[in-house]
RNA sequence: GGGCGGUUAGCUCAGCGGGAGAGCACUACGUUGACAUCGUAGGGGUCACUGGUUCAAUCCCAGUACCGCCCACCA
């Protein structure tokens, strides 16, 4: 017996263990013979994840895909695994030391730090990986992979060795964008712009050798210019003709920097003359080299001013009083404190202009949330241009396909432009980088440190002590190599030559260049293949002003708030019902709550199917079937079928979930249930039987077809109705027969019911009252299905009989049903001026249509020009209008004059 | 500055060259032995605006307004 209502926390965590007890999401687990293999990789959460909205759609989408899929009896691989998010996770480690008042990590030193990261990682990582099994995630989890695994960093170490060696990782000295919160270099990708209210100071640098002269610069970076060492304006800027080639004094220093001419300056722009500094900004950097200009640096790594025994700040600068002064003052100030302490002293010697409120965007590290600095290190870079070419060609060609195709645009427009990609981090969790110096400072790159070892051993003849490098590379680098490296490359495993390239990506558009394009270059790289055929790009969920959902915002849908209110398969449901293609998804708790209604509804029609004792027959062919109804409802279902099948192969995952959900409550439940009632209610009979079968047979299609969406509900009815293998295994079901006869004589039927049901409704004929209905001008096919349904139509239309007259009835309310004419005579109940009006209005609305379609019609260029079944369904359209009208008109003569 | 997307019922969203849709909310009636997490019926939209293409535009094109996102840059 099925409970009364379907309970998701008690049901879901034993069907959770039922698929674990059977194995079931083992890769290739249910496969059919020979079956073509179908593989997903996931994108790795991190390890100090927790399942955000934005997971729950990402691994929703991809557990349809792969629970379809596995139906069809492909050999399905889910790959699940997590990664270890270098900074992310070193963040939340040294939170969490500093909360318990622990020694930080500098005083513990590299090596017991790491080790507690991994002993946190133990312990309270990882959460995510169960919140995606409360989802229902059909990942293989006996292959679950950690980027920081021994097989992937051995992965990780053979791609940099090999790289290395053929120059698509080198070292270069040049600025960075640096986070001087984290202390470490972070890439491009990491930047984030944000837009900040700041001022905008207009400095009067002297000219050298000409007392009372000055050249005024603007900057909203005072602090940088201790390491200014030029100022340029534009070569055709007539103001500053003159002093090209000579120096300012650069105020508080007194170095001599000289002024040169360079497109980059803007005469439009500030005043024309930009201070050059090239340790602190990306242009001046550019500006610098052109013109030989010196870099100087005048920050330490946490941005602090560093000027005290800085010899290039000081190099060629005459010491004096003011340098003194200025060194002892500014010297270890923070960049902020440092800037307004500039600004003071500027003041104080009368060199501010002017001082303007100044709007613009100030790059921030999207971790550390600070201002980064354009920095001046040396750190490793791949060479992206190199690897994106292919990339790009691969999408080129079409052998992997964008869906929605738009992102390709987005896609290519960043492949093209791509810059080095900076690989290096100075954090100590993560893959350490596999270099090593000799003391001369020579680089060796190897695989082990014995190899590198012996590779300087050889070099210098006689044991040379190696120093490793200390920086470990950027998250994202062991990521790119996740479609392989999970599959256990670089050993040549049977996976890897099975499930590469995978069948599908499935990701949001906002790592389409941290990862997608990643995974392409190295995929395309050490493979020769693409990482993966199809690149699904979802939609982002965001709040309801559209915005992303952050913790910083506070703005955050919990779905695990979602699934223990109203159940994994209800969150599922919405998300997939509202994963429309290039559109992002603002979610709303009342979808996910009409969602769950939508399982309860399940749950009750299979209750139906247990109350009136309908069981699955085997070998049930619903093609035999000798009653309409069942013929007719085993037609919709291959419609259905048809539909969902094609929407979720086009990954249209909404219009799938329409489907089904229209076929399961609109057709199933709302008709076909309440039309078969009189037959089960009956006696004994063949098509009694036939019926039976017939609900419980499109029962487990529909619980089959909703499998996807809906595992864990689906799975239990199944399991409930008989003893069989897993609904995960399948079978999907195949598009049946269709019956087109069937089909109209039921469409007919429910006509029938719903116009009684409408006019009885506007008439306000009590719920209760049962109603006569005579019926004139039915064709002998009417007349047949009249007799054949009539106990069905009594029922749903409330009517205590139908009978055959020659005239509509007079004074009596009509429904107007195809050829027939449906008089309910209720003469002392209902409001007749009501009635008129309702025809009347009825009549009019049916007049203006009639006019529309002539004035189509009447139109010599539509008759010529349109498709002739567009004119055909339009004649169509005016003879069903203009019989609808005539009867009518007819209705409302024969109404008594009222008043 | 460049690019992308959006604007459809009170709300959240589908759809789309030829008859405006769903869920929620709302109104009325209803416990007819699967289901009140329900049933039946109903109200509600000049499909942002302006032009153009077309026999025909909510849908295609161009422009405008507003909203959002991405990229670059800002002295």
């Amino acid at each position: 017996m099925l409970e009364k209502t379907f309970d998701a926390a008690d049901v879901e965590p034993r069907i959770a263990a039922l698929w674990e007890k059977a194995d079931a999401f083992r890769a290739g687990a249910g496969a059919k013979p020979g079956a073509k293999p179908f593989s997903i990789v996931i994108p790795p959460p991190n390890v100090t994840g927790s399942l955000h909205i934005g997971h729950a759609l990402n691994n929703t989408l991809q557990d349809v895909l792969a629970r379809f899929e596995r139906m069809r009896g492909r050999d399905v691989l889910w790959q699940p695994g997590m990664d270890h998010a270098g900074i992310a996770t070193q963040m939340v480690v040294e939170r969490q030391m500093m909360e318990r008042q622990e020694p930080d990590r500098h005083k513990i030193g590299r090596a017991k730090f790491v080790e507690k990261v991994w002993a946190w990682k133990a312990e309270s990582g990882g959460q995510i990986i169960n919140q995606l099994k409360r989802l229902g995630a059909s990942c293989d989890w006996s292959r679950e992979r950690f980027t920081m695994d021994e097989g992937l960093s051995r992965a990780v170490t053979k791609v940099f060795v090999e790289l290395y060696r053929a120059g698509l990782i080198y070292k270069d000295k040049r600025l960075v964008n640096w986070d001087p919160k984290l202390r470490t270099a972070i890439s491009d990708l990491e930047v984030e712009q944000v837009e900040t209210k700041g001022k905008l100071y207009y400095f009067k640098y002297p000219i050298e050798g000409e007392a009372g002269r000055f050249i005024v610069v603007a900057t909203t970076r005072p602090e940088t210019m201790l390491g200014d060492t030029g100022v340029a304006v534009h070569p055709d800027d007539e103001r500053y003709k003159d002093l090209v080639g000579r120096y300012a004094i650069l105020p508080l220093v007194g170095r001599r920097i000289r002024i040169v001419a360079d497109e980059y300056a803007d005469p439009e722009a500030g005043t024309g003359a930009v201070k050059i500094t090239p340790a602190h900004d990306f242009n001046d950097f550019e500006v610098g080299k052109r013109h030989g200009l010196p870099a100087i640096n005048i920050l330490d790594v946490v941005a602090n001013v560093s000027l005290d025994g800085n010899a290039d700040f000081v190099e060629g600068v005459p010491s004096g009083e003011e340098l003194r002064t200025t060194i002892a003052t500014l010297h270890g100030l923070d960049r902020f404190s440092a800037r307004k302490r500039i600004v003071a002293m500027m003041e104080d010697r009368g060199l501010v202009e002017k001082i303007e409120d100044h709007v613009h965007t100030v790059p921030h590290g999207d971790r550390g949330g600070v201002p980064i600095e354009p920095y001046l290190t040396e750190q490793w870079y791949a060479d992206a241009k190199t690897l994106a070419a292919p990339a790009i060609a691969a999408v080129r060609e079409g052998r992997t396909v964008f869906v929605p195709k738009n992102w390709e645009k987005t896609y290519f427009d960043w492949m093209e432009n791509i810059q080095p990609w900076c690989i290096s981090r100075q954090l100590w969790w993560g893959h350490q980088i596999p270099a090593w110096y000799a003391p001369d400072g020579t680089l060796f790159v190897a695989a082990t440190e014995r190899e590198a070892q012996a590779e300087a051993d050889a070099r210098f003849g006689g044991h040379t002590p190696l120093k490793r490098d200390e920086d470990v590379l950027d998250t994202w680098f062991s990521s790119a190599l996740w479609p392989f490296s999970t599959l256990g490359w670089p050993d040549e495993t049977p996976e890897l030559a099975r499930y590469y390239p995978t069948s599908v990506l499935v990701t949001a558009f906002d790592i389409i260049f941290f990862w997608v394009a990643r995974m392409m270059m190295f995929g395309l790289h050490f493979m020769k293949e693409v990482p993966f055929r199809d690149v699904y790009i979802h939609a982002l969920v965001r709040d309801e002003k559209g915005a992303k959902m952050s913790k910083s915002k506070g703005n955050i849908i919990d779905p695990l708030v979602l699934i223990d209110r109203y159940g994994a398969d209800a969150v599922r449901f919405t998300l997939a019902a509202m994963a429309a293609q290039g559109r992002d998804i603002k979610l709303a708790e009342s979808r996910v709550e009409g969602y769950r209604n939508f399982a309860t509804k399940l749950w009750n029609a299979a209750r139906f199917a247990e109350h009136y004792d309908c069981r699955p027959i085997d070998g049930f062919d619903p093609s035999g079937a000798t009653e309409t109804l069942n013929r007719w409802i085993a037609t919709e279902l291959t419609l259905a079928t048809r539909s969902v099948t094609t929407a979720i192969e086009a990954y249209k995952f909404n219009e799938a979930a329409g489907a089904i959900y229209r076929f399961t409550w609109n057709l199933f439940c709302d008709w076909y249930l309440e039309l078969i009632k009189p037959v089960l209610n009956g006696e004994a009979s063949a098509a009694k039987e036939e019926t039976r079968a017939t609900v419980a047979w499109v029962l487990d299609r529909i619980v089959a077809l909703l499998h996807p969406f809906m595992p864990f509900i689906t799975e239990e009815l199944w399991a409930r109705s008989g003893e069989r293998p897993l609904l995960a295994f399948g079978p999907w079901p195949d598009p049946g027969f269709e019956d087109d006869v069937a089909a109209s004589e039921i469409n007919w039927l429910i006509g029938l019911i719903s116009e009684v049901r409408s006019v009885r409704s506007e008439m306000n004929v009590p719920a209760g009252a049962m109603v006569p209905l005579l019926v004139s001008g039915a064709s002998a096919d009417t007349v047949d299905r009249l007799r054949k349904h009539d106990v069905v139509i009594k029922r749903l239309a409330r009517s205590d009989g139908i009978t055959l007259a020659d005239m509509p009835l007079s004074g009596a309310v009509q429904v107007l049903v195809g050829e027939a004419t449906i008089s309910l005579p209720l003469a002392g109940v209902i409001d007749l001026k009501a009635e008129k009006a309702r025809l009347t209005r009825e009549a009019d609305k049916t007049r203006k249509e009639i006019a529309k379609i002539d004035a189509k019609l009447g139109n010599e260029q539509f008759r010529a020009k349109a498709p002739e079944e567009v004119v055909e369904e339009q004649r169509e359209r005016r003879e069903e209008a203009e019989a609808l009208l005539a009867r009518t008109e007819a209705a409302l003569a024969r109404l008594p004059e009222s008043d």
